[in-house]
DNA sequence: TCCTGATAGATAGCGACCTATACACATAAC
DNA sequence: GTTATGTGTATAGGTCGCTATCTATCAGGA
């Protein structure tokens, strides 16, 4: 085989690295005049509809580790998106919740959020879209099955 | 449509993050031992063969800002796999190569990032990986043109 | 030749991710 | 009850990515 000429530009991992740059990328920048970050989606909607949650839990469902869900808390924090609240059954822990402000933009994040989910897939049929989220999901699997 | 319960996490464009990191975290861990890590393969590729190039053009190339790849290169210098000479051609530029420790390592960093592309499309018959690189392709094309 | 606009790099500052580690509190085991 | 183990957060330190901005040099046109 041809591997003395092998690019890690041209191989399907690097695809990966890009697309979810551009997303992010584009993502932050539809969403900057909501306040709004797309790493921060997750977090908000996880806590909508008043539910309150724990660090440790909306790391684990968002899945990044416990000290970057901390970060991001806290930068979430500092811009008035959410609040914490001690946690009457665990003095360690402390409940998040969402402010006023962040639960009225919510929706629209989720729109902006949601239209770029639709523009990547433009020119892909329903069948093309289907297709492509079941073998994503079966790279994950792959991928996780690679971290052990 | 439910788009009152629309989840940021089962969204298409989720995955492509949690594969991307996962890739990286992956091959980091495997690269460790040769000193490489992930996103060095690319200007470590580009410099193979004794190629000497500029930080804007390796920038360009590895499809990263200027300021990162001055970063990264920054490491890779104090790392020992490069060294800036001056081009003659131009007193603003240095032109890049690889150190002989990263000339000798680098095929198999190589074989190692070549492996992990094999891991993660484990059981996927050819043509189902041709699919997806080509599905891949049509949507990265989308999502850089929704970055203008 | 001199000015002007393009280009190469450097630097500052920040976001989002990671690992490793420390600490406080909770809980189970004895 | 005391001890051992487990769990929730915090903190330190590092990589890699971004935008914005600055300086130095180059190159073309008046």
């Amino acid at each position: 085989m041809g591997d003395a000429e092998w690019n890690p530009m041209t191989a399907p991992g690097h695809y990966f690295s890009r697309i979810a740059r551009g997303l992010t990328r584009v993502g932050d920048a539809r969403l900057r005049d909501l306040g709004f970050a797309t790493a921060q989606l997750p977090v908000l909607s996880m806590l909508k509809d008043g539910v309150a949650r724990s660090q440790t839990e909306l790391a684990r469902l968002a899945k990044v580790e416990q000290p970057t869900m901390a970060q991001l808390l806290a930068r979430m924090e500092r811009d008035g998106l959410i609040h914490r609240n001690p946690d009457p059954a665990d003095r360690r822990s402390s409940l998040l919740s969402l402010t006023d402000e962040a639960r009225a933009k919510l929706p629209a994040g989720q729109a902006v959020l949601r239209q770029g989910n639709v523009d990547m897939t433009a020119g892909l049929s329903p069948d093309e879209i289907a297709a492509l989220v079941s073998l994503l999901r079966r790279v994950l699997t792959n991928v996780e099955a690679m971290e052990r």
